[in-house]
DNA sequence: GATCTGACTATCT
DNA sequence: AAGATAGCCAGAT
């Protein structure tokens, strides 16, 4: 098989778990993960995520701990990533954060 | 195989 | 409040 490796697939594989109108934090990406793979941070998370540049994972359900869209240079753009979001009914408290206590997935 | 890097987070200054 | 530092890991070079 073409597996980048396991970390790429425990992250997509979890990333492919959030709802629809979900969205998960990289904190909380990493702390699953780090059921699996001992002392994961959010840095392997979202770098994995930058390699991979994955359109076919739903990787604009993952923000940061406040909730904010990723940087701009990820996706097409944040605003892409906004409007992504925005259609699966994630509603923002702002132009860059989602609505976490509506959103996110647990705590 | 050593060094660099990274879309994070918490803590300190 | 905003910038710096530390902690942690694995992929890429």
């Amino acid at each position: 098989m073409m597996m980048k490796s396991d970390l790429y697939n425990l992250v997509f594989s979890y990333i492919k778990t959030i709802p629809k109108g979900k969205v998960a934090t990289y904190g909380l990406v990493a702390e699953a993960l780090r059921a699996k793979r001992r002392g994961i941070n959010g840095h392997l998370v979202g770098w994995i995520l930058h390699k991979n540049d994955s359109s076919m994972v739903p990787c604009h359900r993952v923000v940061d701990r406040n909730g904010r869209l990723a940087p701009n240079f990820a996706f097409d753009g944040a605003k892409e990533q906004r409007r992504r979001l925005q259609v699966e009914g994630v509603t923002f408290v702002d132009d860059m954060h989602v609505d976490l206590e509506r959103h996110l997935i647990k705590k």
